[in-house]
DNA sequence: GCCTAACTACCTATAGGTAGGTAGATTCGA
DNA sequence: TCGAATCTACCTACCTATAGGTAGTTAGGC
């Protein structure tokens, strides 16, 4: 699973087959089939996974006692962490698989819309708790602001893969949240 | 070309085949072959037309004889539109080849790239504009504002077409100038 | 003695791509 | 000015590699 994740998050679910699973593994393709029936189980079941695993990412960071711009912040080097890793070419998992959402199957697709709302849920928490706590300026909408919030970090992710590397995805995250910031 | 433009901003370039346009334009695969010697040739091809495209659009925005404020909204419109076409399922085309970078060619990979850092120079100069004429309120580095707007609007298309569907993409582009707005 | 995880060996469909050919329009030289 | 050569856009028929997936088998631990 931890192979199949990494090819998806660099070259995407199209350009992962169970034989670059199986190369890289040493075990043959008809043994991932033992474990996984078809390619869509497989994605179903990675995804699960890295929604359990991010979920409990984010609890922690709404569970510790800093202000809300602290938490953004860490929010943020969640992904800058995911750019930064091993060749410096991974995105997010399932801003890889919203990109491909219409060649995935029902499952997996409501699996990766559901990833896009846990997060708007917690940015919107993070948000309002800035509200609050005066360390963030949020006008409108919050919940319209989390999902802005969410896909300038997505988005971040493709253009610095795409572009300037790790450096322009710190960059626009530091713009994003001097913009969030309330002027001390 | 057309028809393999719409197919990319669907389903990405891994997802998309000779046989697909061979059915849609009704002519035989070898057919298109003649015209495009590989795939890296049709998606380079592609792109640079693309690009020329949005070129244009984006100094027609610029000659435009509004505020910088008016300008980010009619850049924006450019992203909402692609959403709104047909079946509300298209992204952008550089943002789909975006996250698929890395099974891309060398040739097609660096055409990606100048793409983003077209957008990058031209909202460079129209946030420049905004701060002369007094619609838009910059801190920090310009630039780096640029990169996270187009990332906004790149991720925007991503996170709405897996998620909420035009109407989140029209929510985010209005958020994100509004947090750009100076306060009247 | 059975379950699990692996295996070999195979299947069908599709991918990108090639070879060689043809019908019709265009160009060129005697 | 007429026929030959060439060019263009398409064709059929095929190739090799790879895709996802299946059937049946085997080695080893509980």
């Amino acid at each position: 699973m931890d192979v199949a994740q990494d090819l998806i998050q660099r070259r995407g679910v199209n350009g992962m087959s169970f034989q670059d699973i199986s190369d890289a593994v040493k075990i043959r393709k008809a043994s991932i089939h033992h474990h996984f029936a078809s390619k869509q189980d497989l994605v179903e079941a990675l995804v699960a996974r890295y929604r359990v695993e991010f979920e409990s990412l984010l609890s922690g960071i709404l569970a510790s006692r800093t202000k809300a711009r602290k938490k953004l912040q860490r929010y943020g080097s969640l992904f800058e962490s995911t750019l930064q890793a091993g060749k410096q070419d991974k995105s997010c998992l399932c801003g890889m698989l919203a990109a491909e959402v219409f060649s995935l199957g029902d499952g997996p697709a409501r699996s990766v819309k559901g990833f896009m709302q846990d997060n708007v849920v917690f940015l919107t928490k993070v948000l309002k708790e800035g509200k609050a706590d005066g360390s963030l300026a949020i006008r409108g909408s919050v919940e319209d602001v989390a999902s802005m919030v969410l896909a300038a970090l997505e988005g971040g992710l493709l253009v610095a893969r795409a572009d300037g590397g790790p450096e322009q995805l710190s960059a626009i995250i530091r713009n994003l949240i001097s913009l969030l910031t309330v002027k001390p």
